[in-house]
DNA sequence: AAACGCTACAACCGCGCGAGG
DNA sequence: GCCTCGCGCGGTTGTAGCGTT
């Protein structure tokens, strides 16, 4: 048998909240904060249960909510995150400021879909309604928050040089949304090689120094909002030879990513790659819609500093052997 | 004017997870 | 290791408001 709802240990008041449930509860908050919410009803003279006050207070009350209609750029962004996230609404909400995630996840349902639909657009799949066969079984079963194997797939697509091997699973994909800038993390399982890739849908480049690994103790590996990439082409960051997982803080090793405190670091791949992967950027301005399409060597695209990142522009995600990463997580 | 249907939004519910005892 | 508790998430239900008949 599941847990009780909380309604069911006393006689709380359900339902609709009253302008003075509301004034007690902003009033009690302003004071006293909601370091417990079980606490806060009680405290607060509220006939509620703990849960509908933070409901109430994450979903109405709270002073930085935007309030109002969707503009058709945040609908885009949802489309973009939820073809990328799936339901994971308070992922997306993570990258709508001011908007909480019962509101997209309501957007989603009434609106969204229903537009989608009328373009012959799958609202599952993000795939014309005609290619929507045996999605259930691309979806893989293991970990938590799984992409489908699908959007592995597509995703590996982007990836130079790789090719995806039979025991090549994404075993989790984790929010950095919490960071501002940066969308999910995912962790393969399987895979022989530590990748990184960025990718970034239909918006112009704008982003600066330094990929940063701030939570790796975490078994979170994420990306630091404050200080993100040091050339833009990041998809080049991929099939590196192997990830110096013994050992992340050692610089021995030039030719391999590690993890150096907060840093992460990449080896520039030119001698090996021929340029291809040259890390550094040129002058030129390009999409990156066009660079994911382009064979152009990395070197001739544009470097980007000090421009200012907007929640959504990027897609990051980071691929880590988990076995690499598993050493690392012991070493910290 | 009343009944009905539809839609958007608010709120509830069950579950999973992690922390602490 | 087990249990309890609190929190957060995603799915679902309830309800107010509006338009149509």
């Amino acid at each position: 048998m599941g847990k009780q709802s909380c309604l069911h240990k006393q006689k709380l008041k359900k339902g609709l909240w009253s302008p003075e449930e509301d004034e007690k509860l902003l009033k009690h908050i302003a004071k006293y904060g909601h370091s417990s919410w079980s606490s806060v009803p009680k405290l607060a003279g509220l006939q509620r249960c703990g849960k509908s006050c933070r409901l109430r207070w994450i979903n109405y009350l709270r002073p930085d909510l935007k309030r109002g209609a969707f503009l058709q750029e945040e609908e885009d962004l949802i489309i973009e995150l939820h073809a990328a996230l799936g339901n994971r609404w308070s992922q997306i909400a993570a990258q709508l400021p001011g908007r909480t995630d019962n509101e997209i996840k309501n957007l989603w349902n009434s609106c969204i879909k229903k537009k989608l639909k009328q373009k012959g657009i799958d609202p599952n799949t993000h795939k014309p309604l005609s290619e929507n066969e045996g999605t259930e079984d691309d979806k893989i079963s293991s970990g938590t928050g799984n992409l489908k194997q699908t959007e592995l797939d597509s995703a590996l697509e982007l990836m130079p040089g790789i090719e995806k091997d039979s025991t090549m699973n994404s075993i989790g994909h984790y929010s950095l949304s919490q960071l501002g800038c940066c969308t999910s993390t995912t962790i393969l399982s399987g895979s022989s090689n530590l990748l990184f890739w960025l990718k970034q849908s239909n918006r112009e480049f704008g982003m600066n120094p330094e990929l940063s690994c701030s939570s790796i103790t975490s078994a979170t590996p994420s990306v630091s909002s404050s200080n993100l990439y040091n050339s833009m082409d990041l998809k080049a960051i991929a099939d590196l030879p192997y990830w110096e997982a013994g050992n992340p803080n050692s610089s021995s090793n030039k030719n391999c990513t590690s993890i150096n405190g907060d840093l992460c670091s990449w080896p520039d791949l030119t001698a090996e790659r021929g340029n291809k992967y040259h890390l550094t950027g040129g002058n030129e301005e390009m999409k990156w819609s066009e660079c994911l399409q382009s064979n152009l060597p990395v070197s001739s695209l544009p470097h980007c500093h000090n421009q200012p990142l907007h929640a959504g522009d990027l897609k990051v995600e980071t691929h880590f052997d988990l076995e690499s990463l598993n050493l690392c997580f012991q070493n910290h």
